[in-house]
DNA sequence: CGCCTTTGACCGGCGC
DNA sequence: GCGCCGGTCAAAGGCG
């Protein structure tokens, strides 16, 4: 990875928080696609033009802000570059009215700055593998060595300065990612309470809707108040006063005494008030010989069972990265294949997360909040009924995820397990599946290969493009070019922020419809806190 | 000493 | 009412 390019890992890099971000998902299904495999893959990291598929307009504000803290060395007027990406320009609008950028370079011409990139990574090319041509050209081969170890050594200091450059970016859209996950469940929330507002003044139910907002509600309200069910069971136990309880979701009164509109009994009813009082969750089975996925979270056991039905125990875990954080998790091995590990993900985080484990958690929030909007049965509107949730936010395979409505609690299962057999548009010959894990890259998350898929079990979607894929980000260069989803897991793996990417992924799947959040709905999945000593100890 | 895991006890929900 | 079960608590002990 070193040795990727400035260019190239600015593309990669950026993408790869920005993909975190769903909004626009669905505009450019394959495009994205496309285009960050044509990019990836490319030989010589050839940037060009891409308006059409989401080619983000980096705010020049932004970039220049980020420049001039480089080392005090101030950048070049063509420092400004295009970003691959989707929702970027989304993004930075919504960033720039914060940020009070100068109104008039808001944004970089697409076309310049393609060029400036092009220009420079053409230049590079030819210094670097084309001496000869200058020889031919007539003038001394000495000088002209000189001058091309000259302009070389310039160009490499500039991929340097490029680098370090693109390094302060990623860290500043990742900042900006956060801060935009926090306004984006801000409006769900205002939303929410404006539409219930609404509700209870014209005394109408209109059903769907408010199933909708119920099941946002939760979910945005568990992010906010950092409520779980857990919590609230532990607060009607009376015997443990525990902060951040409330109850609110988990009792049955509480969820009918609660506000104007919750009193409407039409609104108590069926599923809708079913849905308020279970707990989203979001499970996530991975192959991992280790005791624990590692994540970006610090976790603390405060208990292990054994569960019915499984020889293995079932650890219980909760967040400790900040006081309160209601967070839990709970760590099993698959009774039928102990290779697997679930890890079932439950509340939301009340504190700032490393940028992986904020990707993982956004992603699982948004898992957490599309099942409990979309799980409710009774939800006459197509928009939220599961099938219709499949069908959009899971286009890409029959197998993708699932959606358990049966369980106690409504749960999301994000299966990567398995060989996919899904109809992915870039997909790899089954016979080479295996092959990208040769060196397991995914173990510094998962500890085992990490086969990508997802199962949407019980619920059947048209097999079509992948919207994962096309929020992956793209692979690294030594990939070839066909790979499959596994190649992109398996590229990710290869980096640092593998964690990141996956949970970009996943978002991109389960959160595609309703937008980010800052805590997370469930948690995050990578780079663990989790000390080897403390998985030694651990008891699987 | 602080943080962690371990582990038996305890609690509430649920079904019979 | 009873027992089962999932989930949590909290004392005890380990580790760095």
């Amino acid at each position: 990875m070193a040795n990727r390019s400035g260019l190239s890992i600015n593309s990669d890099r950026i993408g790869f928080f920005l993909h975190q971000e769903p909004p626009v998902i669905n505009s450019f299904p394959e495009f994205n696609h496309h285009h960050y495999h044509h990019h990836h893959h490319h030989p010589k990291l050839k940037l060009e033009p891409m308006e059409a598929t989401g080619t983000i307009q980096f705010p020049v504000n932004l970039m220049s802000r980020a420049t001039q803290n480089e080392d005090g060395i101030p950048s070049p007027s063509d420092d400004k570059r295009t970003v691959m990406i989707s929702e970027m320009d989304f993004f930075a609008d919504n960033k720039r009215g914060e940020s009070k950028p100068t109104p008039a370079d808001d944004k970089l011409d697409v076309n310049e700055s393609d060029f400036n990139v092009n220009t420079r990574l053409h230049l590079l090319t030819a210094n670097t593998s084309s001496d000869q041509s200058m020889v031919d050209d007539g003038i001394s081969p000495n000088s002209d060595e000189k001058r091309a170890k000259t302009e070389l050594g310039v160009l490499q200091a500039e991929l340097e300065r490029m680098n370090a450059e693109n390094q302060r970016l990623r860290e500043m859209l990742n900042q900006i990612t956060i801060n935009y996950n926090a306004l984006q469940v801000h409006l769900i929330n205002l939303t929410q309470h404006h539409d219930q507002k609404n509700n209870a003044l014209d005394g109408k139910v209109t059903g769907p809707r408010q199933f909708m907002d119920l099941g946002l509600a939760t979910a945005a309200s568990a992010a906010q108040t950092d409520e779980t069910s857990s919590e609230g069971r532990r607060g009607a136990r009376s015997r443990s006063p525990v902060n951040c309880d409330d109850g609110r979701e988990e009792s049955p009164d509480n969820g009918s005494d609660r506000g104007g509109p919750s009193k409407d009994p039409k609104l108590i009813d069926s599923a809708a008030a079913e849905a308020t009082m279970r707990k989203a969750r979001v499970s996530v089975r991975a192959r991992s010989e280790a005791p624990m996925i590692s994540d970006g979270c610090q976790w603390r056991k405060y208990g292990q069972k054994m569960a019915k039905g499984n020889p293995c125990p079932r650890a219980y875990y909760r967040c400790t990265m900040a006081a309160g954080c209601p967070v839990r998790k709970q760590v099993q091995r698959c009774a039928e294949d102990r290779t697997i590990l679930i890890t079932t993900y439950e509340g939301n985080h009340n504190h700032p997360l490393p940028p992986a484990a904020m990707a993982m958690a956004s992603t699982t929030s948004s898992a957490a909040r599309m099942l409990l909007s979309g799980s409710m049965p009774s939800a006459d509107n197509g928009l939220m009924n599961p099938s219709f949730l499949a069908r959009t936010l899971l286009p890409c395979s029959s197998t993708m995820a699932s959606i358990s409505a049966s369980a106690p609690f409504p749960t999301v299962t994000l299966d990567l397990t398995q060989n996919p057999n899904n109809p992915l548009q870039f997909q790899r010959p089954p016979n080479q599946f295996p092959l990208p894990f040769a060196n397991q890259p995914a173990q510094a998350l998962f500890g085992q290969p990490l086969y990508n898929q997802s199962k949407f079990s019980g619920l059947q979607m048209s097999p079509n493009v992948s919207q994962l894929g096309q929020q992956v980000p793209p692979p690294p260069q030594e990939l070839p070019a066909q790979g499959s989803l596994a190649d992109t897991v398996n590229a990710l793996t290869t980096d640092p922020n593998f964690t990141a990417a996956l949970a970009a992924a996943i978002t991109s799947i389960m959160g595609a419809g309703n937008g980010g959040n800052p805590n997370g709905a469930s948690d995050n999945n990578s780079s663990g806190p989790t000390t080897s000593h403390q998985q030694q100890r651990q008891q699987y």
